[in-house]
DNA sequence: CGTCTATTTGAATGTACTCAAAAGCGGTGG
DNA sequence: CCACCGCTTTTGAGTACATTCAAATAGACG
């Protein structure tokens, strides 16, 4: 059953009653998104936390050279969202859409707010989660600030071995910072170096 | 009273009765840092999170060259601590040092998780807290992915007004992620355009 | 006032980008 | 099943942005 992997990843944070897990899963709403279909626009404002079962989304903006950058892949297990959106309520500057067919879980701007009532305990898991996930963006704004462009793509293989070999290079070209071209040229002379 | 900048970053967020104020109080701890003094060093567990009443902290990297990368900068009514090692009780990888005598109190991670449990709205207090700083990196990725450098400064310039005069130059340009001398030149060929 | 550190300047260099074109790959339809 | 189409990856030449190194100047602190 698909809930099986939400709740196992809501139990190694927190502990649960069996009716207060009964209740969150009344909060969740499964939902396809197809590939390459977009699943929060830019411009809008981002009213649900999403939490992949399985496929891939990304999210990315556009700069104004209307190059895309991506900000953060969510392969299964993850939560995503526009951050700045959901938390404000304001118009956003994520695009997020989906690289292969995707199962998701949404969870409700609304019904968050309601779940740290009801079940305080939410307060924890979220603000873990929230932790978590800093912890690797001030790992990740090291990395941008103090490796080349190499290091940067050999930490990204460590960080991300499963997708590696299931999403286009170009998309992790993008999400370290150099041009496709160039992240081609250097798994070349990486490959050239070994030999 | 200096407990009042404090009091008043927590009543932004949440509502605490009286006595619960006068708890959390007991809880922080007065504590001055000198000029360049380090207060966190690399290879340290982080054990405390540290509250900023006057002067101005930094946390930063030293990298395989050598070189200085700052990560943040915590002028009065800002948190800091090295979230990597204050989450996981690890060895960290940041040094926070003063860049002049700096005003803090600290709360002891320990007496943080006490906080938690005596006081549950705490949880949702560092929450907000934690997502907005994520917030804000998530946008500070985005520009170094898509930002020039001389882009990168102006954006510094419109984030931290108060920094701009008051911190040595060679800061702005560890935490936009340029040399010194190159963030020299730029302000010089920033100026003669305006001529 | 002297010393130490920060900033500026310039020349040479390097890393990564742009642009253009070719090659590879996967899916679709004839 | 093959041919074609669109998209991704590779390759190369020329370029630009930012760095390195060295030295001079300016500024801050004791």
């Amino acid at each position: 059953m698909y809930n099986d992997l939400i709740l196992k990843n809501v139990s190694n944070r927190i502990h649960l009653e069996p009716d207060e897990e009964a209740y969150f899963l009344t909060l969740l709403h499964p939902f396809t998104i197809r590939r390459k279909q977009l699943h929060l626009h830019r411009g809008e404002v981002c009213r649900h936390s999403t939490f992949v079962l399985s496929g891939c989304l990304r999210g990315y903006t556009i700069d104004s050279n209307g190059l895309e950058h991506i900000l953060n892949f969510a392969p299964p297990d993850w939560w995503i969202a526009d951050m700045y959106s959901l938390v404000t309520q304001q118009p956003g500057y994520l695009n997020i859409d989906a690289l292969e067919d995707t199962q998701v879980l949404l969870l409700s701007k609304a019904d968050q707010e309601k779940l740290y009532i009801r079940i305080p305990q939410f307060e924890r898991y979220f603000r873990i989660l929230t932790e978590k996930s800093l912890v690797s963006y001030h790992r990740r704004t090291l990395h941008n600030l103090s490796l080349s462009a190499q290091e940067r793509y050999l930490a990204f293989c460590q960080s991300y071995p499963s997708l590696i070999n299931t999403i286009a290079q170009k998309y992790i070209a993008s999400y370290i910072g150099v041009t496709p071209e160039f992240l081609s040229k250097m798994r070349r002379d990486m490959l050239n170096q070994t030999r």
